[in-house]
DNA sequence: TAGATTGTTAATCGATTAACAATC
DNA sequence: TAGATTGTTAATCGATTAACAATC
């Protein structure tokens, strides 16, 4: 399928759009216009037409966009109308935290399985499934066909277990772990540097203290 | 202080110069120029060089960078020379997981306290700080002078709390809560939508499985 | 002084906004 | 048909990259 990239920024929109598509659509809303959309979501109308425009025409003349079709259509743009089989590595705080987390499961990313190297974990259950030992992890990753492998380990670790999920044949990566992945192409990595997020949070606050 | 607002673009890309930095720095490497930042960070040197001058000329012509100053500076650009006091709310098992996660506490994030509304919690100690009523936090902000809330709880009550705790003079939300929340002037937010995040990582998957 | 590398201006590239013809 | 609103082209704006004079 030759299609030309579309940028990140604009993907980087889609699911904002998605969130406030399924909000109209659970308010029984049935059309909306580009500039409806754009007071409600602070973008301007013309960005809203150029982005879906990307990804063929949705909308019609004199009318605007049916709600529960663009909704659709979003989910289909970024992959939401399939399932992915994800584990986490790292049964921590915040991958315990993740698996708890069940809105995920409702959009189609199965929990299958929860990998830590601490001992006292294993067998612990999370969701119903248990934490195995990480050197379980790349048979189960081959026999399960897992797609997605969320990466809440600490730092030191994660590149070497990164190298051996991908070498299994892991499609994408969510990282929380400190550090930037060196992957081959065709293995997806998206990022959630929470200590970024935090400093760009302490940069805004002190430098509005500043200005006054 | 009358100064050129930088760029959101410029701020997104500190916390990633700041954490190179600290990694050279604790490597005892005592200088480095664009270039060889360069091709450690995969950015262009000019992008570095110019992102650095808009804070002022931290570098030395024919020498490059120091690094241990650089990485300092960074770090007050940051925000990151004075403490913050910093409260959750929501103790389900993202809020814990952020509580017990203590590298925010290095960097001068201080955590506070801890509010849910489910009674099963009150009392429950987490880092030796106990879960309190949603109806104790505005006075708790008052009187310990908060200045960061951290948001983790269903998006149905977020808007709410979050106008309380702005009436009680909070500065800054680091909104974990999935929707955009409406802030005055003067109030930062910082907003990680981790169901976005997995939803760019699904996209860039079946993205490149069309693709091929 | 010669070499290296910054700080900064100028050129390019890409993303956003505006405008309007096409069309429902 | 007239009115509304898209799809799309053109104009603008901002961010990135290249180039080089300044200077350590």
């Amino acid at each position: 399928m030759e299609e030309k990239e579309i940028s990140q920024a604009v993907i980087g929109r889609l699911p904002r759009y998605f969130r406030y598509l399924g909000e109209l659509r659970d308010e029984g809303t049935e059309r909306v216009s580009s500039q409806e959309l754009s007071d409600i979501m602070q973008v301007t109308a013309s960005q809203i037409r150029q982005d879906l425009n990307n990804f063929g025409g949705f909308g019609q003349q004199g009318y605007g966009y049916n709600v529960e079709f663009l909704y659709e259509e979003i989910g289909k743009i970024l992959g939401l109308d399939r399932k992915y089989d994800l584990i986490i590595i790292g049964a921590g705080n915040l991958g315990q935290a993740l698996a708890n987390y069940m809105n995920f499961e409702r959009r189609g990313f199965l929990f299958r399985g929860i990998f830590d190297n601490n001992p006292v974990l294993y067998g612990k259950k999370i969701r119903g499934i248990e934490v195995q030992s990480m050197e379980c992890m790349e048979q189960y990753v081959l026999d399960n066909h897992i797609d997605i492998a969320v990466l809440t380990i600490p730092k030191s670790e994660a590149a070497e277990v990164a190298e051996k999920l991908i070498r299994c044949g892991i499609k994408g990566i969510w990282n929380f772990a400190h550090l930037d992945l060196k992957v081959p192409e065709g293995v997806q990595v998206e990022n959630v540097h929470l200590s970024d997020s935090l400093m760009k949070l302490s940069y805004n606050i002190s430098r509005f203290q500043n200005e006054k």
